[in-house]
DNA sequence: GGGATTATCCAGCGGTCGTTGGATTAAAGG
DNA sequence: CCTTTAATCCAACGACCGCTGGATAATCCC
């Protein structure tokens, strides 16, 4: 949007340096956590200087969070575009809300499964707890009242009493990213793996609130 | 098992230094991480001078695996002895096999609310590809094979072929990990929480593979 | 009691960390 | 063309890091 500024680019016309920093500094502080990565490894990853990461993001702190921000906002544009169409088959019946929340789980998994940073950032956040709260609030709740929605639509009224439906939908989400951790921990393509983890999440949902009677 | 040694204890008759040393080291090391922990502060909050961790410990990176030998040590110990009482009921029948499976499963549960840090640890161990491997095939390996006998002893023997039973453990592990690190982020006891997950718990295992025909 | 042994601390070494001040260069604006 | 502005790098500062050599003191063994 913000045409070419002023300055000294060394490259002719690559993406911009802020992207390049932020694009370095989120897949080292996804492999390494906070910690393990130096400003200085970022600058190198990016082909800069320690002094050009600071002039575009400032604090290393401040560059933990952009590349917290820039993760999440990407993954939150894809399930909230995923959750507008759940939402038009909630008052359609049970049928087309089960169909639709396996829809939604669905893309979950695919986008989890193509940007693996996602997860690993998502691990780093909640070992931190007093960080995570507001984060939790912002993005997995508007998620997490989505499914449960779904899966009132599509279960009956007294199968959301006794396993309680925020811990389903939770424990629905670690179970996504412990796939995701494994597929990385993996040598090859793990297309076996998706395949049998899809399987597992089917039949999760449909087994644990069953369309029927009990 | 080894009486007092020579030396020069400052304090009278407390708990060993090492033990002091470890206990120190492992809260540190799953709150925060091992990067962001450093000797001394281990040392300061065991009351030790950091010299003194480094002749018990060695080296920050054996500290950091002695850590780990502990903890997990201690959740095999767990495990091994409820693994041992749920190997005699496998022949026994699905009925008893089940419950062997649910009490196998509550056993995990409630170790890892007694010891979040056991979690922690697991979650920062997944993190790194690498080095998680090993400890993997020792530590988990047996569990997840337990469990997926219980699961093939309860259910029809079909009933393991779709959802694989690897990935149905696995994702079971998670989302225990998940209860716990919602715990922890919890102001007040949790014991709604607690009970409502175990609900869930047993929903899981009895939907997954139910007893009788699907 | 008197070496031998062990645990503990103090002080410090070399290295890396996050961050910054200032020089340098290129584009933008008139 | 010349001033202004923005982007980049170099060098360095102070702080902290992991680790260790050596001094000191308490216990053990005989």
């Amino acid at each position: 949007m913000p045409r070419r500024r002023p300055g000294r680019p060394r490259r002719d016309d690559q993406r911009p340096t802020h992207e390049l920093v932020l694009a370095a500094a989120t897949a080292l502080f996804a492999e390494r956590g906070f910690d393990a990565v130096s400003v200085r490894d970022v600058a190198a990853a990016a082909g800069v200087d320690v002094a050009t990461v600071a002039h575009h993001t400032g604090t290393k702190a401040q560059l933990y969070d952009a590349c917290f921000a820039r993760v999440f906002s990407a993954e939150r544009e894809v399930l909230e575009a995923a959750g507008q169409r759940a939402a038009e088959a909630l008052a359609a019946g049970p049928a087309q809300a089960l169909r639709a929340l396996h829809e939604l789980v669905d893309v979950f998994v695919d986008f989890l499964e193509d940007r693996p940073e996602t997860t690993a950032l998502w691990l780093r956040r909640w070992l931190e707890p007093q960080r995570h709260a507001e984060l939790d609030q912002r993005y997995s709740a508007p998620l997490y009242a989505q499914v449960e929605r779904l899966l009132a639509a599509a279960a009956g009224a007294g199968a959301l009493v006794e396993p309680a439906p925020h811990v389903t939908v939770r424990s629905l989400v670690w179970a996504v990213h412990g796939h995701v951790v494994a597929l990385a921990a993996r040598s090859g393509s793990g297309a076996r793996e998706r395949r049998e983890f899809r399987a597992f999440v089917h039949r999760f949902l449909d087994g644990l609130y069953p369309p029927a009677a009990s």
